[in-house]
RNA sequence: GCCGGUGUGGCGGAACUGGGAUACGCUGACGACUCAAAAUCGUCCGCCCUUACGGGAUUGUGGGUUCGACUCCCACCACCGGCACCA
């Protein structure tokens, strides 16, 4: 194995002034840390006159694991960024927080009686040693977490608002439990039929819950879209997808026993005459209006019952076999065809979270209802022809079928825009989360907490298991559930269910502009400044989740005049999975697993950082691997090296060479600064190791030196601080300035310069960039090789392209 | 099934707006230094034919556009991610 310090870099190369000090990373990371942290290098302004960069990352959850590559690889992109506009003059804030609340910190509890709060405060702690081991330049001055009750505070007063705003609201209905943590989940938690934390089957149960109105945010949301621009398109398109909108037409079928009408949703009300069936969603309450009239009632109720209670993934399961009851008793009557008796059944296939929870089926133009007629041999009637008219639907026959889902709408319906995305269920049946701020009272109902109440603090308790009943172990704890309702003043009992792990992350940008802020969750002035997020660091896990309930908060609270921006972050930059150096998820059963304390203890940070970004293009994943690492090591060894020597060496004597290092340096700082600006941090990297074997053998002086350091110190912080120092520099590279490229010096004297033939390469040659066809021909055409390459071949064309080519075309 | 992405040497990857494919790094080979090894430094290193000079094919596959295609168009294959009975 390579140790990287037995290596004795004073050595290296062709004889030269004697480097005394090695590197030695271990000193000097310690020691940068410490200087940045005492000078508060790194901490924003908010008084500052410089144009400001709020650059944001996702702040980690602080697990008893401590943080993993997956952290190291975003941060230090974000890092590099912020570095970088630092040094571009912005006045730029990259804070840091804890997203404290959830379920391991919970779990831990359960096992070990150790209290949240006190297990919570030792990963905190830990956490942060990590974040400023990697040397990151994060304003501590603005740090939060959401389980501190000054920030949930205002995660309960942002609730009260949304529930004033009639955004939040108590409702009892089937939700997503999840039996293994024994709590509710959102529907953005659920994904592919299981537990998006711990990978169960989710169950249906009828709760009692509070949810978030964000169907009523549907449009704005998908609207909001189309304001970022600066949104890769990928993330963009699945949040479009998630909420999901389609436009159709609500027609009412009458049931012919009954007055009662059932209301479907389609996107093909052009198919109207093609229905030969009705069905609807197993907990669709036509069925127990109408039961007394349903012949075969106790069926329908034993196939609802066996319906219901399969999960997600058993439905999925069975996937084409589709399986219904006829409601016996009862039949509906097709709009426009008063003749027409239209069988009505029950089956799963139909879902009761969208639309109307009831459809019109058309099996001649929906597979499904295709499928299911096929079964119960039930009559498919064609209602469009090969040319998309319409036939067997009385008047409308010839309408082409674009114009008839218009006219059709009109005669017997209404148009309807229709949405996938659900309203979100925030209560959860756990402890570790923040107190819901209402109050029940049995003569006055639901009583939010008033504002002056707030917060609400989670009380100690001395069980932490679920009781799985639907309630929160808060309930157990009468001293706090029972207390005195605000507005009759008679005794009422609190709210027991808890928050969701996204409701502090939802706001927590803002919180960072103001964190102290005693009155309210953000000085205007501050948003103002800071916000909205220049930049948002993150995973594509969160586009349905944190990045959509994060947008809607910040909708919402633009909508009531509290937050001055309508979107929160104008750009978003997603990074890859690191994988495990097999290539697989790294993930503590399969033992691949590469902790980044390790790493940055034998290598240093600088080369850890350095080599995360080296690994790949920062948005596709990368598997880690040593393999490599030391690559970067030397690298940085050699940096190490040039600089050390040059600081004894006299400077350059010869106008040449000093020459050749400013014109490598000019072209390293454009190369580099760009490519910082794409977040191509990969080649950066390669820029900055091609430079170093261009100018190693050649002296520089102290200013080239110093000016390279500026371009090393967002990559490999501590030792550009470290070389810096010993070069003379007196203040932290951070307070310098991004130098200036002279862009008269990134042109080259000679370029190559290649000859075709049918356009395949013959030759190269030396010009001038700006040289002429004529130039180029008449050295090209004198060329003995193509001469003989030409002879007795007719020349049809000739392609000359400024500084890089010129193509004969011949014939034989 | 639908939506999105990716495919380049032994490996990670680079390539501007259609203009030298394989930069940079790892691995490997040889050499210098050394008593020796490590480290360091130097040279070489995709494939086929050729002792060499040189030549040929090549960016998942097949076709097309073009003087010229990793790059643009069409079809297909493989892998990754998201959604998944959304009417």
């Amino acid at each position: 194995m390579n140790k990287p310090n037995s290596s004795k870099a004073t050595k290296g190369g062709k004889a030269g002034p004697k480097v005394r000090k090695k590197y030695n990373h271990k000193t000097i990371e310690a020691k940068w840390q410490e200087y940045w942290a005492t000078k508060k290098t790194f901490v924003a302004s908010d008084t500052s006159k410089k144009p400001k960069k709020f650059i944001l990352v996702e702040f980690p959850y602080p697990s008893g694991y401590g943080l993993h590559m997956g952290h190291l690889r975003p941060y230090t992109a974000g890092d590099v960024y912020s570095k970088f506009m630092r040094l571009k003059g912005f006045e730029t804030v990259f804070p840091m927080g804890w997203d404290a609340f959830g379920l391991p910190a919970e779990n831990f509890a359960i096992k070990h009686g150790v209290h949240p709060e006190v297990s919570t405060k030792k990963n905190v702690a830990n956490a942060k040693k990590q974040l400023q081991s990697w040397g990151m330049s994060f304003d501590w001055s603005r740090e939060v977490n959401t389980t501190d009750p000054d920030y949930y505070k205002w995660t309960q007063w942002i609730f009260l608002q949304l529930y004033k705003a009639g955004l939040a609201y108590e409702a009892t209905g089937l939700i997503n439990w999840c039996p293994k943590d024994k709590t509710g989940l959102a529907n953005e938690e659920v994904q592919g039929g299981v537990c998006e934390r711990c990978g169960s089957a989710v169950e249906k149960k009828e709760l009692r819950q509070w949810y978030l109105r964000i169907t009523n945010y549907a449009e704005k949301l998908l609207a909001g879209l189309r304001h970022l621009p600066e949104w890769p398109e990928p993330v963009k398109l699945q949040q479009e997808n998630w909420i999901g909108k389609s436009l159709g037409a609500e027609i009412d079928f009458h049931i012919a026993e009954t007055h009662e009408k059932l209301k479907v949703f389609t996107t093909r009300p052009d198919t109207l005459f093609g229905v030969t069936f009705m069905v609807v969603a197993p907990e669709h309450p036509v069925i127990k209006s109408l039961s007394s009239r349903i012949h075969n009632i106790k069926e329908v109720n034993e196939y609802i019952d066996t319906a219901l209670q399969r999960t997600e993934i058993e439905r999925g399961a069975d996937d084409k076999e589709k399986t219904g009851v006829r409601l016996e008793g009862i039949h509906a009557i097709l709009p426009g065809d008063e003749a027409r008796e239209i069988p009505i059944f029950v089956a799963d296939y139909v879902l009761f979270g969208y639309g109307t929870g009831a459809i019109m089926a058309v099996p001649a133009n929906d597979e499904r209802d295709g499928a299911f007629a096929k079964k119960y041999h039930l009559p498919v009637i064609q209602v469009i022809d090969d040319n998309g008219k319409l036939i067997n639907s009385r008047e409308f026959n010839g309408e082409d079928f674009e114009a008839a889902k218009k006219s059709i709408t009109a005669r017997f319906g209404k148009g309807k825009i229709q949405y996938k995305l659900r309203d979100w269920v925030f209560s959860r049946q756990r402890y570790w989360g923040e107190p819901i701020p209402i109050i029940h009272c049995e003569q006055c109902g639901v009583v939010p907490v008033p504002e002056k109440d707030l917060p609400v603090v989670l009380p100690k308790v001395k069980k932490y298991l679920p009781t799985g009943t639907g309630e929160s172990p808060l309930a157990g704890i009468e001293s706090w559930v029972n207390t005195k309702c605000p507005k009759c003043k008679k005794s009422a009992k609190r709210e027991t269910n808890t928050m969701p792990q996204w409701a502090g992350s939802s706001w927590y940008w803002l919180r960072y502009t103001d964190p102290k802020n005693k009155k309210i969750f953000a000085d205007k002035k501050r948003l103002q400044r800071w916000t909205p997020v220049d930049i948002y660091f993150g995973g594509m896990e969160h586009t349905t989740l944190h990045l959509l309930y994060s947008r809607f908060w910040n909708q919402v609270l633009h909508d009531q005049k509290l937050v001055p921006a309508s979107e929160p972050y104008d750009k978003r930059v997603p990074h890859g999975i690191v994988l495990g150096p097999d290539g697989d998820k790294m993930s503590k059963s399969k033992g691949n697993v590469v902790d980044p304390a390790v790493i940055s203890k034998q290598w240093g940070s600088d080369t850890m950082r350095m080599y995360m970004l080296f690994l790949g293009p920062h948005g596709s994943q990368v598997a880690w691997n040593d393999q490599g690492i030391i690559g970067v090591r030397r690298f940085l060894e050699r940096v190490w090296v040039w600089v050390n020597q040059n600081n004894v060496k006299r400077p350059a004597s010869s106008v040449k060479v000093a020459h050749d290092v400013e014109k490598a340096l000019h072209k390293l700082v454009d190369k580099v600064g760009k490519d910082i600006e794409s977040f191509s941090f990969n080649t950066t990297i390669s820029a900055m190791m091609q430079f170093i074997s261009e100018v190693k053998e050649l002296p520089a002086s102290k200013e080239q030196l110093r000016r390279f350091l500026i371009v090393l110190f967002p990559f490999a912080s501590h030792i550009a601080e470290e070389l810096n120092h010993i070069i003379g520099g007196k203040k932290s590279l951070q307070n310098e300035q991004w130098p200036e490229v002279n862009k008269r010096l990134l042109k080259e004297d000679l370029v190559d310069f290649i000859v075709q033939i049918n356009g395949k390469v013959r030759e190269k040659i030396q010009l001038p960039p700006d040289a002429t066809q004529e130039q180029a021909e008449s050295i090209v055409l004198n060329l003995q090789k193509i001469k003989d390459t030409l002879e007795g071949r007719q020349m049809v064309r000739k392609i000359f392209v400024p500084g890089r080519l010129l193509n004969l075309v011949v014939k034989l």
